[in-house]
DNA sequence: AATACGGGGCC
DNA sequence: GGCCCAGTATT
């Protein structure tokens, strides 16, 4: 049978081309490799904790989550059984939050399915939630050596420069071009070590912004350096419109305690806790506060007094960004309003440690 | 193919 | 302030 399938943008290196580059890559490798926690076992669980980790976040942020991580849940089975709560407290600043849900999920299906075992099927790996074609091949090729390729940021920059391939490396061509690419690397046996190599190269050697090609230990086999287009690949992508925008965070106390409300299901920071926030227009300061005190009272049913103003934050989140101003008030009657839908709770100060919260949201819990 | 999903590193 | 980061899932 014939399938048709897109022809390649630009033609792939020949094999001798392929055995020079990781002869050189991997000569490289075993000198400048860095010693990251990951990288002293091979346990799958351990290496697919670091590989969800470090989806969209770098290595230096990831460091200290991984560890407390790994020392919280030592296996498989300890995350299983932890209460998705306590999880979501040690990825609190990650970001991306589904992931530590997935990943939680996860684990509990690789007890019910595999019997606790990291399944090493391609695709009992790929079934997992959180584990895409990235992430499943840079678990199978690191903890099992299997001959699995991948592709991310590093590697994108790299082979884009290698080929000197100028176009859209997130476009479907590209992506094809890529992948292939990511494949025919490969060598026989030590996958996941080439693996690895090649994202270290792209990191710490073929950087984003200012590319060390002096020290470079392919950059004889570099189309990109040979053509002098280094530092113009890959082309930079679109940057996405931002939606600018004003919200208040209240400290409503009340006996000692402070008002904490759950985020929804499917927005942003969904399950986390945080303290009652409302969207505000950017206008005149006393206009805004007595809004706000009508606000609190229509959705929580609480009368509350405004006292001053604590600080104001800004922080940029994907497609929109927040300046946060956060008010402190004091709370004079009413209840908390059960026909609203977000679950609301009074606490003290101290048990804030046990919820997790919106990134915000803890900075927020330390004046509290 | 486009979009949602976060927060911090680093210039 | 802007750009980027060991991507995935959904529409």
């Amino acid at each position: 049978m014939s399938r048709e399938s897109t022809p390649l943008p630009i033609a792939l290196p020949d094999a001798a081309w392929r055995a020079r580059f990781r002869r050189a890559l991997l000569r490289w490798y075993a000198r400048a490799a860095r010693d990251l926690p990951w990288r002293r076992s091979r346990d799958p669980y351990r290496v697919w904790v670091s590989e969800i980790m470090l989806q969209q976040t770098q290595v230096t942020t990831v460091e200290p989550y991984f560890n407390r991580f790994v020392r919280a849940f030592p296996t498989v089975k300890a995350l299983a059984r932890a209460d998705e709560s306590r999880v979501l407290r040690l990825w609190e600043g990650l970001g991306y939050y589904r992931r530590a849900r997935q990943m939680h999920q996860a684990a509990q299906a690789i007890v019910e399915q595999h019997a606790g075992r990291f399944p090493r099927d391609r695709d009992a790996v790929r079934a997992l939630p959180g584990i895409g074609r990235y992430t499943a091949g840079a678990i199978l090729s690191i903890a099992f050596d299997a001959r699995e390729p991948i592709l991310e940021a590093n590697t994108i920059r790299l082979f884009c420069r290698v080929l000197a391939y100028d176009g859209p490396p997130h476009a479907s061509q590209g992506q094809a071009l890529l992948w292939a690419m990511a494949e025919r690397v490969l060598p026989r046996r030590e996958v996941g070590r080439l693996n690895q190599a090649l994202m270290e190269l792209g990191s710490e050697v073929c950087r984003n912004r200012t590319p060390q090609c002096d020290a470079c230990p392919v950059e004889a086999l570099c189309e990109a350096r040979r053509r002098g287009l280094e530092s113009q690949i890959p082309r930079p992508k679109p940057k996405p419109v931002f939606e600018y925008r004003h919200e208040a965070a209240v400290l409503i106390r009340r006996r000692g305690c402070v008002l904490l409300i759950q985020r929804p299901e499917g927005g942003r920071w969904a399950g986390l806790w945080d303290f009652p926030r409302y969207a505000l227009d950017a206008e005149d300061d006393t206009r805004r506060r007595a809004e706000l005190v009508e606000h609190v009272r229509r959705q929580t049913g609480l009368t509350i007094e405004l006292g001053s103003r604590l600080k104001t934050i800004r922080h940029g989140v994907t497609r929109y960004r927040i300046t946060l101003e956060c008010y402190e008030g004091r709370c004079l009657s009413g209840r908390l309003n059960r026909g609203h839908n977000r679950p609301m709770r009074w606490l003290h100060p101290a048990e804030l440690d046990d919820y997790p919260l919106s990134t915000t949201g803890r900075k927020l819990s330390r004046l509290a």
